[in-house]
DNA sequence: GCAATCTGTTCTCTATACCGGAACGTTTAT
DNA sequence: ATAAACGTTCCGGTATAGAGAACAGATTGC
């Protein structure tokens, strides 16, 4: 839903940082050009930003600041489900000695809050603050199990069904079933839908009201991880883990 | 250095998200009346941030979103010193089963790139992102102490010597003593200075050409650290971990 | 070595759009 | 019931954002 009244010049500034991200390092005349802009503008916007620690400039090119840094560290910081969870994900990736993600909801998407590495752990690009579809992660999935269909529906309405490889879920029936499934026996999967040869069991973590605060999940590559051990010994961990936290949340 | 032409909209909006940081969940009336903006004006910025991510509506309040974290995560993830350092660091904390942290300087202040914690770890407020001055603590003293006296003056010009504690280093010369004294021994030590009872050793890292990109740490509890151990084991771990990220960054 | 063409920056002027203030519909408190 | 808060919407006067031109400096091509 758009804005009623957008602040125009404030949304100039928001793409010309979303450029910033995805090129890194340019100069004015570059970020001019791709984004339709005077240079005068572009300079004024970027030296605005530049005031306040958004931006640098190095030489005759700017960059992001890590001022972004700061105020989503301390957006972070500021969640509880981030100080429940976080010693119990590090528990979680030391103890399987493979990768610990937390996820949360924002916007229909998933956002991922940290990720600890346990000793063998593969080196996905999961880095925290990184956005995912729901639908294609395990951890997306036990969050969207936990959600109303209506409110599901609304998610993928506004996002979609992308798929990453051939195995990720395709239909909106497809993934009801999942939904379903996953609701049943209490954790989600992904056996290489994300990646090839990466499995991966996740769990949502809820409130005692029932609200789904975020999920917990490990990833392993398929090797390491036995069809016994993907619906015995590794559900078990992840369940016992969120399990701990929601304890832990709720006093 | 303030900017010549700047957009005082985009200030405006720059404004409203550092009270939004420091208030957390709020009303649009209170930040109005906070700001000595009007109602309407508020809101609207609020609403163009919120199409675009960066704030959250509850119910009536907004906070601050995670897309913050995201952009932060990536300007993190692009820097080379934290490629390389992440790893060191985390086995710095391992190790020594202590806290391990890594910082640069960005606009003359110390940012925290992240921070490892050992078993024993104390648990410090010093999030990723978080700012702090570099005099105050070992990190900043050994970025400090690779930077031109020059350029050390422009730095307190800016942010000034403000104590943390009675121990804080107080005066001009006293700092220009201690940075002498950290380049002859090749690491900086804080005793109690940022905070009482805790003992730090940090080393700065730089580039083939003497360029300093940042600096590591261990923290620990004086309890845990002896006489000895402050000038003797504990610098040498720190020292040694320095020197592999100078290799690798270096190729 | 000179001209041509980049670059980032500064300046001016006006069409634009930001935002104060008033009105709206709800919710909460008295 | 009444009042006082809230967030949101609307409108119109005016501050200002930004196109475009001109600048200085760096780099290029011939």
């Amino acid at each position: 839903m758009d804005a009623k009244n957008p602040v125009r010049t404030t949304e100039k500034t928001l793409t010309l940082i979303e450029e910033l991200m995805t090129k890194e390092p340019c100069g004015v005349s570059e970020l001019a050009n791709d984004l339709e802009m005077g240079k005068s503008a572009v300079h004024n916007h970027l030296n605005t930003l530049r005031t306040h620690g958004y931006v640098l400039k190095e030489g005759d090119v700017y960059r992001l600041g890590l001022k972004f840094l700061e105020v989503g560290g301390h957006s972070r910081k500021s969640m509880e489900i981030y100080q429940i969870a976080e010693p119990e994900v590090k528990s979680l990736a030391a103890e399987t000695g493979e990768l610990a993600n937390l996820l949360v909801e924002e916007q229909g998407m998933g956002v991922y809050l940290m990720r600890a590495k346990g000793d063998e752990a593969v080196d996905l690009d999961t880095h925290a603050g990184l956005r995912t579809s729901l639908h294609t992660t395990a951890l997306g999935k036990a969050i969207l199990a936990n959600l109303s269909e209506e409110r599901v529906e609304t998610i993928l309405d506004r996002h979609g069904l992308e798929r990453k490889t051939s195995r990720t879920v395709g239909t909106r029936e497809e993934l009801f079933d999942v939904l379903a499934e996953i609701r049943e026996r209490g954790y989600a999967v992904d056996d290489g839908e994300r990646l090839e040869g990466l499995r991966c069991v996740a769990s949502a973590i809820t409130s005692s009201s029932g609200e789904v605060l975020g999920a917990i999940s490990v990833s392993a590559p398929a090797n390491r991880v036995s069809d016994e051990a993907l619906h015995g010994a590794l559900p078990e961990r992840v369940l016992s883990a969120a399990n701990v936290i929601e304890l832990n949340i709720n006093y």
